[in-house]
DNA sequence: AGAATACCTCAGCA
DNA sequence: ATGCTGAGGTATT
């Protein structure tokens, strides 16, 4: 079964799924050697791979009309980033220096609301490696197959249906959910016995922020910082900044805002969020996930910078023999893999 | 009310 | 090698 590819013209600048896909928005998608995105998403395999010009598509099972449609959706097509970089730069100096005038393809994904919802719950106080493979195994384990493609296995998403039952928390303790086993379990029940299913969750899409972020708060497992993740990624609320830890540092230091709090409590919290709206505008949470990127690039480049730098400085010359009495500037890194 | 503390696990590092 | 720390928080004192 070879999958028909398509394509769709888009410019890099306006879509980078290598960073998109993989900056802790969603936590499902794979790559492959060749640069192949793949997930199971909603009855079907979803294949993707972009080159400058363009974003090229496929789907499995082939005789997927819809396929088109749902990128365009969960990718927010219809939104150009570049009129709005345009205003976040223009509204904000700070933000225009970090990211030096060029669209880096960063934009807000529009995912499956009960699946953000449950990625989020598992997200707390974690990384996003171990968010990953738990959010793989609750699809492997309590997901619909889909197919195989490539000599690998894709399932959907679970409904909350399948994750309802008293005996789904044990056994995601033992799958390394952690206390997080619980939080899920008792969020899908609930939704089922008193809200009827995911539909309850689709439906926020149609409330104002605030009144989503309420139902979305009854939830145990769901604090400020997931509900406003669940808003921005999973509920069209686009003008919702999550205040996490990295957030809020970058607040403090580059913004000096909230300065009068030690800690991020809830008022420091909305205090955060309001100010990135009042600045950014409609979009503010798209704002944030650029500059968030930036300043992670930002630190990854530090950290580079370090590691050249560092074990081999510039052999300086030798004066003397005095080098000869210096040898542990020579010091060899470290981190000379060490197998077996 | 606001501030500590416990909570699961795992990778990274000393 | 063992032990510690922190990771895009939340619930509970």
């Amino acid at each position: 079964m070879k999958p028909i590819w398509r394509k769709i013209a888009l410019d890099s600048r306006e879509l980078r799924i290598s960073t998109v896909l993989r900056c802790g928005q969603s936590f499902r998608w794979r790559e492959n050697e060749e640069g192949v995105w793949s997930v199971g998403y909603k009855g079907r395999v979803v294949l993707l791979q972009q080159d400058d010009k363009n974003l090229h598509y496929a789907s499995l099972p082939e005789d997927d009309v819809d396929i088109k449609d749902v990128i365009d959706d969960y990718f927010n097509l219809k939104t150009s980033l570049k009129d709005l970089y345009a205003v976040w730069a223009e509204k904000d100096a700070h933000f225009k220096k970090m990211t030096l005038n060029q669209l880096a393809g960063i934009r807000i994904l529009r995912q499956d609301p009960w699946e953000t919802l449950c990625s989020f719950i598992c997200s707390s106080n974690n990384n996003i490696k171990r968010i990953s493979q738990m959010v793989e195994n609750l699809s492997i384990h309590y997901g619909d197959f889909i197919a195989n493609y490539n000599g690998v296995d894709y399932y959907d998403f679970p409904s909350p249906d399948k994750l309802a039952d008293k005996t789904v928390e044990g056994k995601l303790r033992d799958l390394g959910f952690g206390y997080r086993a619980k939080y899920i379990q008792r969020t899908a029940e609930v939704i089922m016995s008193k809200y009827g299913g995911r539909k309850y969750v689709e439906e926020l899409r149609q409330k104002p922020y605030l009144e989503a972020r309420e139902a979305l708060l009854e939830f145990t497992g769901v604090g400020p910082k997931v509900a406003d993740c669940v808003c921005l990624m999973g509920l069209d609320k686009n003008e919702v900044v999550p205040v996490d830890t990295h957030v809020w540092q970058i607040a403090q230091r580059d913004y000096k805002v909230a300065k009068k709090y030690k800690a991020l409590n809830k008022a420091a919290y909305e205090e955060v969020r309001d100010h990135f709206k009042f600045l950014w505008g409609d979009y503010a949470g798209w704002a944030h996930s650029v500059l968030f990127t930036a300043d992670l690039n930002l630190e990854e480049q530090e950290v580079k910078k370090e590691e050249i730098t560092d074990p081999l400085p510039a052999p300086k010359p030798t004066i003397g023999i005095k080098r000869e009495l210096d040898e542990p500037v020579l010091d060899l890194p470290t981190k000379i893999p060490v197998k077996g």
